[in-house]
DNA sequence: CTGCATCCTCCGCGATACTG
DNA sequence: CAGTATCGCGGAGGATGCAG
């Protein structure tokens, strides 16, 4: 069927409503927000975005690449099958993502028994938490290990680069987060665990220091949402 | 009913997903769009949201109130009623606003017949395009007439201040632009024509330039969408 | 095994009518 | 002016089937 997707819409003529019309139904963001860490099979979406209905992943899919955010494209000799990415202007959407992950990290409670937290979400999470004031001139590489989650960020002169995996080269200092019984391993968990002393440090401790100044918001406007039964 | 909401939830440890558990709905962030730039009252938001449905407004607006995103309150003695403010924990989600509305606009195609333009819109549209690069040490103000609409942005040594209605010691150069036909009063549109020469100037010619080197983003990943029939 | 399509249930949205 | 009540529909959630 070729019916053209007759999408509801906002009729307003506003950039908020029409980004609201490509990424605004439910689930869209945070596919986004995977393949923005990296290019992912289905499957790899699924297990990222547990609880999705596959017919939903589909249907998102589709709409996505329509509106010229995700290509989909089948994968290469070895491990062929489909894979998905992001076109530019779908990487465009990063700052926004960020934006809106600075501020739901803010409104994050507790974690509820039954939360996961998924690698792509530590990566956007850090990269929102990046305060480019505090890391101005400096050049350094950390490895962040959250449970089985690995994840890195480097300095170079300031400028951030951050990613799934360990540093290519070896971290300046890797940080292994103690987390507790039922901690998620979440970017908000690990800030925690390092605030509070939960880690173990392989590399110089003042790195530690710094890690805790250019990566963590100030814990402002936190407040104790009332939480859904 | 008491009935302790039980919104869906992502089940995701992660900020992007809390946020868009709180303003991910239908509707949401358009109604915090409107409440950014001044506090509204139940009716004003009905205009601003052309098309709302008036129990999804009032569903809206209670889980934002509950989230604690925005704040109900009985207005005080001329013209009694109920008015509808952001809180501070509202007010952080502007920088979100402006980056889903800067990647929006790069994503509005031509102005669809029947699509309106708020005034609400047009004032973060224009934040959006904000290049705090370009405006540098610089101080003006603008007062640009978009239709029935007048929105005004003042520097202040390179720090904006925007919102609706004129500037109010007067401004340095007004814009009025001319629309053609079916031409929503919208940002995008106010660009366009001031980008064609299709506006009256009161003030300095040279502010002219300026206003568009400082309000104005390239219109790079500009793409022809597929025009929902 | 991956990458979906199909089926069914149910809730949220849209539209309209009506009330304190 | 500021909502509530009602109803129909479409899309989300969840389970299962199935082709390459």
């Amino acid at each position: 069927m070729v019916r053209g997707v007759k999408r509801r819409d906002y009729a307003q003529y506003c950039g908020i409503a029409r980004a609201l019309e490509l990424v605004g139904e439910r689930w869209a963001l945070l596919v986004v927000r995977d393949l923005t860490v990296r290019p992912r099979r289905y499957t790899d979406l699924q297990e990222g975005l547990r609880g999705i209905p596959t017919n939903v992943l589909s249907t998102r899919l589709k709409e996505l690449e329509q509106a010229g955010i995700v290509e989909r494209r089948v994968a290469p000799a070895p491990r062929r099958g489909v894979v998905y990415t992001l076109t530019e202007v779908g990487r465009a959407l990063e700052p926004a993502l960020i934006a809106l992950g600075r501020w739901g990290s803010s409104q994050l409670g507790e974690p509820q028994p039954g939360y996961v937290a998924s690698p792509d979400g530590a990566v956007l999470n850090l990269r929102g938490a990046f305060q480019p004031s505090e890391a101005a001139g400096l050049t350094a590489s950390w490895e962040l290990r959250l449970g089985d989650t690995v994840i890195h960020a480097r300095l170079a002169d300031g400028a951030l680069t951050s990613g799934l995996g360990p540093v290519e080269d070896g971290a300046d200092l890797v940080i292994t987060a103690r987390f507790e019984e039922g901690e998620p391993p979440a970017y908000r968990s690990f800030v925690k665990a390092a605030r509070e002393g939960r880690v173990d440090l392989d590399g110089p401790r003042e790195l530690f220091d710094t890690f805790l100044r250019v990566f963590t918001y100030p814990q402002a406007c936190e407040r104790d949402l009332p939480t859904p039964r």
